[in-house]
DNA sequence: CCCGTCATACGAAATAATTCGTATGACGGG
DNA sequence: CCCGTCATACGAATTATTTCGTATGACGGG
């Protein structure tokens, strides 16, 4: 098992955040797109080594199109962002996901939608609760 | 205005939580705290030398008191988690929040007490961007 | 066939963060 | 007074990340 690909740096998110939103694609491809979003271009090889880098790592993998390489992202959106979550949530709340959600709340505007949103997921949360008793303990009948 | 110190590294993260939970310490204190949460004890001379560090980028404060040094903390907790945070939240999250919020929530174990603190904050701000119109005008009508 | 263009490979410099060794001085007991 | 203990200061090794220069080879037009 050499599963569990280790967590990205920043810059290897930064590749991961193109190739998720753009599907595979070259180096030239990938290294324009970061162009784009950053305010500083970025050496052509700098990104080509991240991509070696990231392919040992098994964050990406790749194939032959011709004379160039297609890299694809190893590692899927959401299994990266709960990885990265995790590690910032014991880094930075002691390890408590409920407080990093009510500090991401409190301080910062949240439209009507949104609440809606998340009044949605409460309520989905809450009825998988009372239903699914995942592990043992199923007490608590109603 | 040489103001807003920058966002902390990891350890000296794990510093400031020690100084916040613990309140002001020695450079011993802190580290002998270290050497607890870790597995793996740290030097006293590197404790040390991060706390110098932390001192020159205004983390923390220092006071004399005989012949060694009292540490402070110089940033509120609540502060560098919102810093952290937005940090987080645009590498992570492409700057969405809810996102975060939603991936929070929806991929780990909520129980029935943090869903209802969740509902009774919703509610809070629900009533807040009712009373509060565009500016800071705050004469609610319904 | 030769050359300019564009690709990958790879060593290594530039940064950043962490860790520690060693120098040095204050203190206090014997 | 002298020495062991404990404190700070600080240079520098280590490790991680990012960046790029240069070497090398495939391709295709002239």
């Amino acid at each position: 098992m050499s599963k569990a690909p280790p967590k990205p740096t920043d810059s290897e998110l930064e590749i991961l955040h193109v190739l998720w939103t753009h599907g595979p694609a070259t180096v030239r491809a990938v290294n324009d797109e970061l162009g784009q979003r950053r305010q500083a271009e970025v050496g052509y090889t700098t990104t080509l080594k991240l991509l070696q880098l990231m392919l040992d790592k098994g964050l990406v993998r790749r194939d032959d199109e011709g004379r160039s390489h297609v890299y694809r992202a190893a590692v899927r959106e959401q299994d990266t962002q709960n990885l990265l979550l995790d590690k910032f949530v014991a880094a930075t709340f002691g390890g408590s996901a409920l407080k990093l959600v009510m500090q991401a709340l409190g301080n910062r505007q949240t439209s009507a939608d949104e609440l809606a949103q998340l009044r949605r997921l409460l309520n989905d949360i809450e009825i998988q609760n009372s239903s699914t008793s995942t592990t043992d303990d199923d007490h608590d009948r109603a």
